[in-house]
DNA sequence: CGATAAACTGCAAACGATTGCAGAAACGCT
DNA sequence: AGCGTTTCTGCAATCGTTTGCAGTTTATCG
């Protein structure tokens, strides 16, 4: 059907191998019968079938990303960054998607390594632990976002007490005292570290921390719709919500619209991460950034680390480092305002300047 | 490193052939022999090696799906379909994204098929007609959502006549007689069929065509933006407005925030393709849906059915039919109001049914 | 019980590359 | 010219499967 290397070596009237010794530029052949080949080659549309060569080197140039889905924007610039670097180098990007279910996970680990990838980008469930260990063994894999406790896998996480920190300082900067918080499951890493952050800006700032302003939940709509009619029905409802748990922002503007509330001016609000529309809604809706893109630049550079590692045999490649953590910035558009520290002013809007605020990134642990 | 044929032959004391044969059911082992291997195969872990496997059938069990990017929601929605679809099959999905630039999907092309993949699911740009054409002797080809008028390719189309068609007599039912309409350029297919069935309802309803009213450009915010600010500012402004052009949807709903314009008490606005964010968006925005789920669907009913007909070589899995046309539906929120024929009403506000609207589907060409 | 067909099984050759080893050619040197 | 190096080249094995062919067992029946 296609061009095999048989045909080159023949056209060229070599063997096989020297054929392949020159295509590949193992070094061993003569300046000019490289040239020849490397000319023939491309003359018959020679490409190297990577089953065969696979089958051999035992590699596949595939290396496959797993996250939970799709509809999740972090996910999706992800995907998309971790697809272009990786094609750059001649790799292809094998995008599964697990749904944060462990069985699938599961799953689809294993016909991954049956498809012999040179690497793995994971987002963990957490429920598979073991068998991730044991596949760490065989093919270079990086944990992204979500660390699995139960692993020493390499982990390249946002740096979400940071961000939550950060945020939450920045409400409490422009005059806010009563800061609702709405954030994710206490059972996971994220929803305890950004609950964390909170609680530290609030601690420096010297303010009481109020259980009644916060709220944790599923990373759904819904929860965010619920919350902050508990929060908006408090004797003293906040004058910011932060909503760490960016699905449940869809939830909140809702619940704001129906009662009339007017961002910023009843009520700010603030946002983890970025969503496309953010920006284009009115008002643009201020956000903390986690760094998607960061993150995934960061994963792909210490897989490749370590599969180039692998490759020499020098090791696993890992440095020594565990985790890696992705600075958040604030990115401040026009959904919080300062208030007035004494009275809860109405009018007044805060000119929010909407610089990009500079990116501080990867601190080690 | 892993447990192979060989090694469930030798622990049986049957040769590999043998082995082979039992595990694949190829029937030609007995009843005894079979069992009896499946489970040693089994107690020993063995999974076979796709890559040995494919190297010597010529398949991969890899099939490929190639999109512009993933910020689209339908890509989104098509690429959980057919990932979710394929799985389920054994087949793992290489997900490509293109960019909508021909270099990058020629290259992605060729790096497909030297990965021998087993069938291809894209979304072309059109301008590598020829090559398509070429691949598609090899390997399965089905185009989605784009026709490339280059080739002979089976493709998966919405139906864009008849959603733009749709739209348009909802609002005209509606009472509005000024309807602007925000389309995608005119060199694309999507962009034309879209006008032309705002314009086949409009005549249906003896309204006369004002181009005025009408307003094309690329998909992206600021187009709806541009082209809303044009509209408003028209003397005799439209009652509605219909954003045949998903993006630019942000745009739009920017500048009547900004200019406070109500929907729908000011302004019905309706959208084609819908966003997970609509139904949440207060008012919830009233669509036309273009079925993405169906099409991705009935994209991969049509590539097994090619891929199957290939296996067993009967013919090319051509049933005749060149073009399929999934059927668009209304989905009516809270963004189309009623208007008094008369007067232009400001207050009331019409009683929104959320009900979804029955599919039609799938309608030969 | 023996012949014949049917049902299994194993040998070995693919698939398309890579690679260790040994033989051949080219080169420099005395 | 002869010898030792160095540099190229080719043979053949290998990766883990599948599969045509031939050989072997088992079953069936007269």
């Amino acid at each position: 059907m296609s061009v095999t290397l048989k045909d080159v070596a023949q056209a060229a009237r070599v063997s096989v191998s020297t054929a392949s010794r020159a295509l590949t530029g193992t070094g061993l052949t003569s300046e000019r019968t490289q040239q020849r080949l490397v000319r023939i080659a491309r003359e018959l549309g020679y490409r190297p079938n990577p089953i065969a060569r696979g089958l051999k080197t035992g590699q596949s140039r595939l290396v496959a990303l797993l996250v939970h889905n799709l509809t999740n924007a972090s996910f999706q610039v992800m995907a998309e960054v971790v697809q272009a670097r990786l094609k750059a180098l001649g790799y292809q990007m094998l995008l599964c998607i697990g749904g944060d279910d462990p069985q699938a996970e599961s799953d689809t680990l294993t016909t991954l390594v049956d498809h012999r990838i040179d690497g793995l980008i994971v987002v963990p469930t957490g429920k598979n632990g073991a068998q991730l260990e044991t596949l760490s063994k065989d093919v270079p894999i990086v944990c992204l976002v979500r660390r699995d406790d139960a692993t020493d896998l390499e982990t390249v996480l946002a740096d979400d007490p940071q961000g939550a920190y950060l945020g939450t300082r920045h409400l409490i900067e422009l005059g806010h005292k009563r800061i609702g918080l709405i954030v994710g499951r206490q059972d996971t890493t994220s929803g305890r570290e950004r609950l964390s952050g909170y609680v530290r800006a609030l601690r420096e700032a010297g303010i009481a921390r109020d259980d009644a302003l916060i709220h944790a939940g599923h990373y759904v709509p819904e929860t965010g719709a619920t919350c902050a009619r508990k929060l908006l029905d408090l004797p003293r409802p906040p004058s910011a919500i932060f909503v760490a748990n960016h699905e449940a922002t869809l939830g909140v503007l809702r619940v704001t619209a129906e009662r009339h509330i007017a961002i910023p001016g009843d009520l700010s609000l603030l946002c983890y991460e970025d969503m496309p529309w953010f920006e284009w809604h009115r008002p643009a809706i201020s956000i903390v950034d986690n760094g998607a893109r960061d993150l995934a630049n960061l994963a792909v550079d210490r897989l490749l680390h370590r599969m180039d590692a692998k490759g020499n045999s020098k090791g696993n490649g890992s440095d020594g480092v565990r985790e890696y953590r992705v600075g958040a910035r604030l990115i401040q558009r026009d959904s919080c305002r300062r208030i007035d520290a004494t009275a809860p002013a109405r009018s007044a809007k805060s000119k929010p300047s909407s610089s990009k605020s500079s990116a501080a990134k990867s601190a080690k642990v």
